[in-house]
DNA sequence: ACCGAATGAGACATCAATGTCTCGCTAGAT
DNA sequence: ATCTAGCGAGACATTGATGTCTCATTCGGT
């Protein structure tokens, strides 16, 4: 008896055929379930045995990106430092997820009348309290709601992917547009 | 021989129809034909007589929108006062087509690869002069690009429209929600 | 060297959306 | 009152994606 990681053989790696996915699908959202296979480098019935169907593919590919936030968000020690840094720390971690995660948005229109997933909501919470903290301490301005700087932050990353995806912002200058425009806004501070 | 407004008879109001289908497709992207017609209170085959298929329909979306928004740009007067109003009256004058707006924004996708059409060239470069003119006049911050905050606009435009759907935003909230976060920023300045 | 599990390729049926057509009807023009 | 352009409803063929199946092959473990 063999076991490798999860007990069985594993020759196509589920992890990297989701990740070509989300690279393929965050450009190209109608692709194909035979366009995803191939990118991915199998075929299409492979494609299948793996993931029952284009539904199945796509709640595959927010798990993983679900995983991956908390990870990020893990790693970004939101309740560290100042929430200033704090946000930098967490734009940086996302950046690698900023495509899946446009894709991610645009496809929840299928949740529309269905449950939220609640992972979605946890991460959501996690934002939220940043910016609530960063207010709390007197650094974000009260006038603008946890809820609504959230959904700016997806609404950034998004806008920010997709203008570096058609080059009309530097693939450098994403964290820094990002941050700068969320944090400090387009109007010039005396501070700063 | 009759004739109305075209020249010709009009039982289906072919704006009316325009618009009721972005209403439904803002909502749900993958809405098929049968489902805009029947949203637009017609039957699938008038639907089929005046746009001869989903494209010709996504096309002519487009151009109400092209239309609309160069009118809505028209009256904002981009030009006239400072950078701070034109912005605020720009957003309001856009609030209107914000679910349109995001819709096309990510069927975009289509254009992918084909020549970008230059009716949205030529509002991007109106909404860029406006940042432009607010930088040279010191409002705004330099080390943000205006193309970057165009793209910005759009993207927060998209995800207050989001929000607002959502119930996550209030409606009246919506355009001070936006202007507050691209003209001020999350970041409390001391001026204000 | 052997064996078995998993793959790739392809055939096939199914299904949903599309596009086209006909036909009976109605509203508006004359 | 009549006529006709345009509509709704439905039938129909077509297309493209999907899901399932088979079979030969390959790769890894033993």
């Amino acid at each position: 008896m063999s076991h490798s990681v999860y007990g069985r053989l594993m020759s196509v790696d589920r992890t990297q055929v989701l990740h070509s996915a989300a690279a393929l699908l965050s450009r190209k959202a109608t692709a194909t379930m035979d366009e995803v296979a191939r990118a991915a480098g199998i075929g299409r019935a492979t494609l299948h045995r793996h993931f029952a169907g284009r539904d199945a593919l796509v709640r595959a590919l927010e798990q993983l990106a679900l995983q991956e936030l908390e990870a990020a968000f893990d790693e970004a020690r939101l309740d560290e430092g100042t929430a200033d840094e704090a946000v930098r720390r967490l734009v940086a971690g996302m950046e690698p997820m900023a495509p899946l995660l446009s894709f991610l948005v645009t496809e929840n229109q299928l949740f529309e009348g269905d449950q939220q997933n609640d992972g979605w909501a946890r991460l959501d919470a996690r934002v939220s309290d940043l910016f609530r903290r960063g207010q709390e301490q007197g650094t974000f301005r009260i006038d603008l709601t946890p809820a609504w700087l959230t959904e700016a932050l997806y609404g950034l990353i998004g806008a920010g992917a997709w203008a570096v995806q058609d080059g009309r912002v530097a693939a450098k200058d994403f964290q820094y547009m990002i941050v700068e425009l969320l944090l400090g806004g387009a109007r010039r501070s005396v501070e700063k």
